[in-house]
DNA sequence: TGCAAACTTGCACTTAGTGTAATTACGTGA
DNA sequence: TCACGTAATTACACTAAGTGCAAGTTTGCA
């Protein structure tokens, strides 16, 4: 997600946070702005969610708490950093896949390559820590919801502007939230279990849910639970 | 949504709030917390989103600050009880639906029934009040992930606990995202205009979205803007 | 080295949200 | 219609979020 509203701190002239120069005050700001969210999400982790205050995360991070808030505008902000950089590499993936292949493919491929333990471990994490919390919930989504948007935009681009708006946004969002139901179930099923075979169920769902998707939902003719153990095979045809 | 963690007020005797006696007890808060959110709704009009405190409204519909949080959890909830409103509208409609329709067709006929001027109403209203405000919007994502829950759990009693649940978390997940995308575009197009015009438009986008959903969003073949004025054509075969 | 801009901090202030206990209004049974 | 119990409202006090401002400190650059 990346939040650009920071105050302070965000200044103008680097504008573009591209690659160009990481000066010495944008790599200060960074380690700073990634201190604070390890000790956020170190404080989820050990006092568990609505257990500690900004206050607790400025001090165990070595800054004020003012300073806390010149970095994010929000508690939630900080720990929905994890699920943005996730996400934001969920998108990086996405449009460097060729232009002439499908979204739906593409979003199969981007997806898929975010099933592997260094990328979804925090995620996973964030999952797990999150379920009883409300505005981390809350902020969950708006992650999505972003996420969605950059997928209409990357999609508008590549199709060009020919297309209706309509099919944009229905299929960035319909993707999405097939993505996330894959995740959604994932997670119940297995928990933040991130063994090999775990992340095998992950993929596969991936797959299976952007199936679906292509195929229109057909008839319910799915899988009657867990694909049956020989898994692997229900699927990537069609689309 | 129907907030069901009301502190003091919900009592536990009438309990199911189902049509059964409807007590003057429970008619006096029910008319409480729609006054409460008519002058929240009122503020938001007269005043712009974040130009008003909790206590403005409190004193607006004439009840103490705390009563107010009696009732609603947050400011936002105040507002999205409008929005909350109009959704458990659309889920009624789509249990209403015979068992035995598909689901993208009920829910097809299900947002249909949506697209008359007392039902969008307060929602566009609430739509365009909303669109700058970022906690607004958080709290319209919500509400819009409630309604997906439930379409999930009446979709699942529909089919029967046979189908996966990777199936019914993804098409929740994309009929909703679909009818997320028509009233977006549709918003973003016509405005709080609720013209018949745009009514039918939004009903257009909605039977649009669904096609589109149902035929696996297949080649972006679709109507290069409106489709042509010429309307109502472009649609509902497939599925 | 020295200066300007960027970053951090402390402080003061408003508002959100919650617990609690006192008070008032309501519904019921006699 | 009166009194009694319970549900709803309110006042009050308190914690924590978030913001503006005016210092201080650090960094980049000439």
């Amino acid at each position: 997600m990346t939040h650009s509203n920071i105050h302070h701190p965000a200044a103008e002239p680097p504008a573009f946070s591209g690659a160009g120069t990481p000066s010495r005050r944008e790599l200060n700001k960074a380690a700073t702005r990634s201190s604070i969210a390890a000790a956020a999400l170190d404080l989820l982790r050990s006092q568990g969610s609505g257990n500690f205050t900004v206050e607790d995360i400025a001090a165990s991070a070595g800054v004020s708490r003012r300073t806390f808030f010149n970095y994010f505008p929000t508690l939630e902000a900080a720990l929905a950093s994890v699920a943005d950089g996730f996400m934001d590499h969920a998108l990086e993936q996405f449009r460097l896949r060729p232009a002439d292949e499908s979204i739906l493919e593409s979003a199969q491929a981007a997806l898929m390559a975010l099933a592997d333990p260094m990328s979804v471990a925090p995620m996973a994490e964030l999952f797990s820590l999150t379920q009883d919390n409300r505005s981390l919930a809350r902020s969950e989504l708006e992650a999505w919801d972003h996420c969605t948007e950059q997928i209409i935009d990357a999609a508008r681009t590549r199709l060009g502007s020919g297309v209706s708006e309509l099919y944009l946004h229905a299929l960035a969002g319909s993707v999405i939230s097939c993505g996330k139901a894959a995740m959604n179930v994932w997670f119940a099923e297995c928990g933040p279990d991130l063994s090999p075979e775990s992340l095998a169920t992950l993929r596969q769902h991936l797959i299976d849910a952007m199936g679906l998707l292509g195929a229109g939902f057909a008839p319910p003719s799915g899988p009657s639970h867990h694909p049956v153990p020989t898994s692997a095979a229900t699927t990537t045809d069609r689309f």
